[in-house]
DNA sequence: ACAATGACATAAG
DNA sequence: GCTTATGCCATTG
């Protein structure tokens, strides 16, 4: 199985986020030194187990807007989890997220080097 | 190692 | 502002 590295920073990235925070597919990959790598932030998501305690929900897309590309259902269900959380959403879905909206997590300088910055090696 | 896939992002119409 | 097309990265077959 590969459950790896680039999963686990995103895992340990997501979790990391505090309720009522949100964070992007892009702004993750950014952090973890990928800025181009949304889609695999996505697809480590995707492997997330159903039961994982990683808040996925707080996972939006650059536009704010939840994904519908997973399932209709789950996409409802994020939107409540996060509004439970105070995050505010407009009629046609997306968030109330602009280029400067203090939702969008940043972690403090210290804990963004000891998370992102040089990783065990868990490589083989 | 090559081809295809997918919870995205950005640019162009 | 929304829809379509192209690009990116990591994972899987």
């Amino acid at each position: 199985m590969a459950a790896l590295n680039f999963n686990q920073r995103v895992y340990a990235l997501v979790r990391r986020i505090p309720p009522g925070n949100i964070l992007t597919y892009g702004r993750i990959a950014q952090m973890l030194g990928v800025p181009r790598g949304a889609r695999a932030v996505g697809w480590a998501l995707n492997a997330l187990a159903p039961n994982s305690d990683v808040p996925w929900y707080r996972v939006v897309t650059v536009s704010g807007r939840i994904t519908e590309k997973f399932e209709p259902h789950h996409a409802d269900m994020q939107r409540a989890l996060l509004e439970a959380e105070g995050v505010q959403f407009d009629d046609k879905d997306h968030l109330k997220i602009r280029r400067h909206n203090a939702i969008i997590w940043s972690p403090p300088l210290p804990e963004y080097v000891d998370l992102i910055g040089d990783f065990p090696g868990e490589q083989t």
